[in-house]
DNA sequence: TGAATAGTTGACTATTTTAATCGGGATTAG
DNA sequence: CTAATCCCGATTAAAATAGTCAACTATTCA
C-alpha cells in the first residue's frame, strides 16, 4: 500500500464533492478552484474514480459529477485503492526469484501489515468525514468574530515542510 | 504520513537485525544478502536509524549494528518515522497561504486520518514480527518434506506486480 | 441547429522521490 | 599493519507524482 498526497488529493476532492452533491452534480472546475487542486490531475483522479464505479459524470452544462453510492458506502480506503494502484509486491511475487524463504516471509509480513491499514481505512466512510466538516464549518461560521485564528502551535519542522 | 516501500526496506532490515542480534552486532553486507537490498541504500537507512536512537553501531572487524533498545520498545511506526521523514504538511502549513478555511480543513482532517494510522503503526513492535516470523521458519525446518510449496493462489495482477 | 458547457482521452513534460552507485574516509580487532 | 566494518557526501538512474496540453465527444439550452 502507498499512502501519499496522490490518496490525500482524491479524499480532499471526495469530501468536497460529498459536502454539495445534493445540489446536482459538481464540476471539477469547482473543486479545483475550492481545493487548490489543477484541474487536469482531478481529471485523471476522477476517471478513475469513475471507473471504479464511486462516482457517476454528468455531461453537458449543468453537468458534473455525483456520488455513485451513498457516502456511508464509500470507504477512504477504496478512494485510496482507485487513485493510487497498489503495488503489493515486494521482489518476489510468488514465482521465477522466490527461491529464497526469506523473500517470501517480508512479503507475507508486510502483507499483514498491509491489510490492517486496510481494515481501518475501510471502516472509515466519506459520510463521517463530511459530516464532521460540515459541523466545523457551521462552528466558525457562528463564531465569525474569529476569523482566522490558528488553533494550532506552528512548528519549525511544520514550516520548513509548508514549502512544498 | 508516506507507506512506501522505502519504510518496508527498513522493517524488513529490522526484522533481520532483531532475529539475530543476540548472537552479537549484525552486519549491513549480512543484511544486504539474506534481504537483497543493496548494502548502500541499507547505509542510509541505517544512518537514520542510528540517529534515531533505534539501533547502536559497532565499528571495526566483529563490529556491526544492534538493537539500542528492547524490542517491545521499537514500534513499526519509529522506524517508518525514522527513514521516511515526515512530510505531514498540506499546501497550508500554517503560514502564507492559508488564507482560505478550505485549505485548512483537509489539512486537519487528513492529520488526524494520519494520527489513527500511526496509532496503529505504534502499536505493532518488532517483538511480534520477530517472534512470528522465527516460529514460521520453525515450522518450516519441522516439515522439511515440503519445501517450497507455496501456500498462496497466485493471480495475474500479482505476477504483473512482481516484474518490479 | 449551433454554441456553450463539461466530461474523456492520450500523450507529453517537469519535479520529486526512491533506489542505487561510487569513492573516499574513520575505527578497531587481530 | 591490514582487513572488516561503519560513515558520509556527491552523484546518478529509474520510477512515481504532479501537472499540462490539445483534440474530442456528449449534452443542454437558446
Amino acid at each position: 500500500m502507498r499512502l501519499t498526497t496522490k490518496g490525500r488529493f482524491a479524499v480532499t476532492a471526495m469530501i468536497d464533492l460529498g459536502m454539495r452533491h445534493q445540489r446536482g452534480p459538481v464540476t471539477l472546475a469547482g473543486i479545483s478552484e475550492r481545493q487548490r487542486i489543477s484541474l487536469s490531475y482531478l481529471e485523471q483522479l476522477f476517471g478513475r474514480l469513475r471507473r471504479q464505479g464511486i462516482v457517476d459524470s454528468v455531461r453537458g452544462p449543468g453537468g458534473g459529477y455525483t456520488l455513485a453510492r451513498s457516502m456511508n458506502e464509500i470507504s477512504v480506503a477504496s478512494i485510496i485503492r482507485a487513485v493510487d494502484e497498489p503495488i503489493d509486491a515486494t521482489q518476489c511475487g510468488g514465482l521465477g526469484n522466490c527461491n529464497d524463504d526469506r523473500e517470501c516471509m517480508t512479503h507475507d509480513l508486510w502483507m499483514s501489515l498491509n491489510a490492517r491499514i486496510y481494515d481501518y481505512l475501510d471502516s472509515v466512510h466519506l459520510q463521517e468525514l463530511v459530516t464532521t466538516q460540515l459541523k466545523k464549518e457551521a462552528d466558525e461560521a457562528a463564531g465569525i468574530h474569529k476569523p482566522h485564528a490558528h488553533p494550532h502551535i506552528i512548528g519549525s519542522a511544520e514550516i520548513k515542510a509548508a514549502q512544498h
